[in-house]
DNA sequence: GAATTATACAAAAACGTTTCAATAAAACAA
DNA sequence: TTGTTTTATTGAAACGTTTTTGTATAATTC
């Protein structure tokens, strides 16, 4: 069954383990490893005692520090490194977690990513990164991979994310802490980051409707999605509140697709058809900022200035939109902490060592804020 | 001296290792895991045949297939997966790579990201992901803990990068295959892969020139940058086939600085100095795509339109190059490409698994490519 | 002064593999 | 028949740790 297993013969890549002399002494191949038996040996101790002294086990309070600076100048001197392979098969850990994304080529991925290296960094772990590429196949590959790596812990990064409840079904398997970021799966076992899309959505109207602006277009995102849903719903909430009607004929679906990127492309032509129907509108408010780009793309070929006459709302804050002329005014989601809250959730779980912990899926919801830049401005009084 | 690893006894992230029933025969907990003298057992053969029968191993060669199938239906039926740790503790390997890159939030780091994992799942190898963010300090950290956790090879994106030489001296020691992306270094061990600045820098200018512009405004990168060095000598070797001179005063330069980001910021300060001058330009040439961003925001600022009365050319086509308004004219990088060289190099060395072999460094260069877009335009005959 | 308790270390048993060397039967050659 | 090779399988030794248990002393208590 293992015969796809990397290691196996058939695999040209295996390496023929060298291990010259260090049998009867002969010293002059000095490119063998030093283990914690050379270390015993050169201070003069046995191996539990370098081990328990160079770990600070319990059993350290015990020994004198006479003793626990020989070893640990002998070890020093030999430039001993323990060699992690045993010493993971020994605690059965390995200080890593591996994260499944789904197309790192969206820039959404990027300020998470850092906000999850630099949160492993501080707890010491180190990520296992993997790219779903939004395929279903190469998902269940990767996770497989991983699972056999025995990473401790699982990050799920489902920016654009269509498979569904399926991936639930193979993840509640392992005990192992998960959470997913971007969205809020029904599991009591999978613990979520996500960001209050209602409420950005409702902010991000309100901005515009702050600067004067009742005549709004929508560029929806894909049904499929519940950030989607979700950003909807914050804006039906403040419909509600402040009475303001929507004509249902400027808002369009983005449709569903495989890559984040496409967006542009489909938003710029949602946008033109928008615009062929000829009902005047003043701001468009945009599904993502992705979406925002080829609406503002849209506009432009078509002669509307943005935002003189035509102010557009992205979300996300994705780090092009600062960048844009004119830049973007957005939602700002909180990437990095994002990443940084999901982070600490699995350290934290990993930290709470009982034995027979259920893992306990805690979900945060980070909230988000409207940031005003360019592409925004209060209607023209005519 | 070990006693700052993350497996110390003062590391509260240590869980204790349960391992429940199993002893005598204790059924009731199916948490244990199934090991291969579990498959031995069922299947009826020994540990050893049925190693040798799942790696496929030379000596499966002389195993019936009736008993290597019973093997594989044991070991399927136990849901048996080797434990990596052991395997790694025997065959010293962990089919891991270990990537540092200076700063992921770099748009031009996604892409080559992108090209390194697809060719790395292609091979079976899985990377760890490290960000230096720029800092001496915590690319040695991450170096240690890549080299500790025995990556087999090593992956290096210096994507802007200030440290020098030093590292190289850092990297020399192991005999681990390691590239670097984005710079040649004058090491015989550490192979890299590098665009042609040079011919790009070429291209770049000679597609303006084509277009008609002949005053011309530089902003050019860092100089500590080589990559800025030699998109400039490119600029030089044109001007000489061509004859025509630049003015010094519309050419400056880029601080240098920490973080790529800042050098959008940079680029439109240095822009408006440049048009403080009031020497006219009708086409400018950024030192990359970012710098251009800038670029393109100070000249829109101060009422020159792109393209119309300036165009603007950048370099490396990051991501929203293409999305801007106007959609930036730029020489390619094959991102991707490189990324995925890199991998190769190192998945080549790999696999040439001869004993003693001398890691002998291959420089790979690849050629880019003008993309015109939005952001140049012929000179407007006036 | 006997019984306990702290201190200081070490031997040995895991952890789960892979692989070498050995063995035994079967097939073949002379 | 005997001797040699091929086929089929296995025991045991590594790989380099950590941790449990055990054994001495030395220091305390009664």
């Amino acid at each position: 069954m293992e015969n796809e297993d990397g290691n196996s013969y058939s695999d040209p890549t295996r390496i023929a383990g060298a291990r010259l002399g260090e049998s009867v002494g002969s010293k002059e191949s000095k490119k063998i490893a030093v283990t914690i038996r050379d270390v015993a040996k050169t201070s003069g101790f046995s191996a539990s005692t370098v081990s328990i002294v160079l770990n600070n086990a319990p059993l350290a309070r015990y020994i004198p520090l006479i003793t626990k600076s020989r070893i640990q100048k002998a070890a020093k001197a030999l430039g001993y490194h323990p060699n992690i392979f045993a010493k993971s098969l020994r605690s059965k850990r390995n200080h890593t977690v591996g994260i499944i994304l789904f197309d790192i080529t969206d820039p959404y991925c990027t300020p998470i990513l850092r906000g999850i290296e630099n949160t492993l960094y501080q707890a010491s772990y180190l990520p296992i990164l993997t790219d779903a590429h939004n395929e279903r196949s190469r998902f269940e590959r990767y996770l497989e991979m991983l699972l056999e790596r025995r990473v401790e812990a699982l990050i799920i990064l489902a920016n654009w994310l269509f498979l569904d409840i399926n991936i639930l079904g193979d993840l509640e398997k392992p005990e192992l802490p998960t959470v997913i970021i971007g969205r809020e799966l029904q599991s009591n076992s999978i613990s979520s980051v996500t960001v209050d899309d209602e409420g950005g959505g409702y902010a991000a109207l309100a901005h515009l409707y702050a600067l004067g602006h009742r005549k709004i277009a929508f560029v929806r995102g894909p049904k499929a999605l519940s950030s989607s849903k979700n950003r909807w719903r914050g804006v039906q909430r403040f419909l509600r509140d402040t009475g303001l009607r929507v004509d249902e004929h400027l808002v369009v679906d983005l449709p569903d697709q495989l890559s984040p990127n496409m967006g542009v492309d489909d938003a710029y032509r949602m946008t033109q058809e928008l615009l062929k129907q000829r009902r005047p509108f003043t701001a468009l408010m945009a599904y993502d900022d992705m979406t925002a780009f080829g609406a503002v793309r849209a506009l432009t070929k078509a002669g509307i200035k943005v935002p003189g006459e035509c102010s557009v709302v992205g979300f996300d804050d994705v780090s092009p939109s600062a960048l844009f002329v004119p830049s973007l005014t957005t939602v700002r989601q909180p990437l990095e902490a994002m990443g940084a809250a999901a982070v600490n959730i699995v350290v934290d779980t990993l930290n709470s060592a009982a034995e027979n912990r259920k893992i306990q899926a805690v979900h945060r919801k980070l909230s988000s804020e409207v940031v005003v830049r360019e592409s925004t401005r209060a209607i023209s009084k005519t």
